[in-house]
DNA sequence: GTCCAGGGATTCA
DNA sequence: TGAATCCATGGA
């Protein structure tokens, strides 16, 4: 077993040949669990917790507790993915190309469809920071492990406790929502299987039915949860953005915009959507 | 005090 | 079908 060597040292993985930007993957409103220290980023991966660097030559990868392999985390950032083809829709759009030249090596991790799911229903009419906090909060108050290294409470977890507790710990409305999710997904656990195989039109379908799930989180589901790389979520940054650089500042819809954007970019619009999120968010375009 | 945030559900025309 | 309205909360 690895861990103790990559515990006590620390391991690099090498980069990918198309790249990497840990801080823009880790920092672009995909996940709410992971926080800055000096330099690195430090989250929960798998059932361990693990730091990470970004070094010229690679990611220095250290263990703080449990088990975390390399594998796992190369896993986690996808770095086995090849980004040329979305390379090459970025840099052939003068609206994208900034984004590009700015965060290459952005990814889309691979996230715990659960955690995704209880994110993304915490985001609804909220901000990255709060969500954070709401994070944080529930991981403090109700996930296993010891002093600040908890993991995000399970389905299980979350259903057994008072919505009361929720609102206290800032979810406001979406208590109700993100408690029904949990106790249907403690009795139904194989609900994220079947997500998991179907196509992408009934997947969206069947993650809409959850409580407090709309199209604009069902889709950020789909994509940061089950790698549906065609989901388009339409949040007001990537509306603005759409609206200005497409649509010539034109009111439309959200879903107006979701349907443009699948259809101009495919396969790999969920991957444009989050350069132009952060790009966005950071006033880069 | 007002506006805004990775919106959704409900009501109303 | 589509447009208002309400919903909790905290920072700007």
């Amino acid at each position: 077993m690895s861990a103790p060597r990559i515990r006590a040292a620390g391991v690099l993985l090498g980069l990918p040949p198309t790249g990497l930007d840990l801080e823009a993957t880790i920092d672009s409103g995909q996940v709410f669990g992971f926080h800055g220290e000096d330099g690195g980023w430090r989250g929960r991966i798998g059932r361990g917790w693990a730091a990470m660097e970004q070094l010229p030559e690679g990611v220095r990868l250290r263990v703080l507790q449990g088990e975390v392999s390399a594998e796992e985390v190369r896993r986690f950032l996808d770095l086995d993915r090849d980004l040329t083809p979305v390379y090459a829709i970025l840099g052939g759009d003068p609206c994208l190309r900034p984004a590009l030249e700015r965060y290459r090596g952005l990814r889309l991790i691979r996230q715990d469809p659960w955690e995704a799911l209880a994110g993304f229903i915490l985001s609804s009419n909220n901000n990255v920071k709060r969500i954070q906090r709401i994070w944080s909060s529930l991981c403090a108050r109700l996930g296993e492990g010891q002093g600040e290294l908890r993991a995000f409470p399970d389905p299980a977890r979350l259903a057994g406790c008072h919505e009361g507790l929720l609102r206290e710990l800032g979810l406001g409305y979406r208590a109700p929502y993100l408690s029904r999710t949990a106790l249907y997904l403690s009795r139904n656990p194989l609900a994220i299987e079947v997500i998991r195989e179907a196509s992408y039109e009934e997947a969206l379908e069947r993650v809409l039915a959850f409580p407090g799930i709309g199209p604009k989180v069902a889709d950020c589901v789909l994509l940061y949860g089950f790698q549906r790389f065609e989901a388009f979520p339409v949040d007001v940054w990537i509306l603005r953005a759409m609206r200005k650089h497409y649509f010539r500042g034109r009111r439309v819809s959200p879903e107006h915009v979701r349907r443009y954007a699948r259809r101009r970019w495919g396969s790999w619009a969920g991957y444009v959507q989050q350069y132009l999120f952060h790009a966005s968010r950071r006033g880069v375009i």
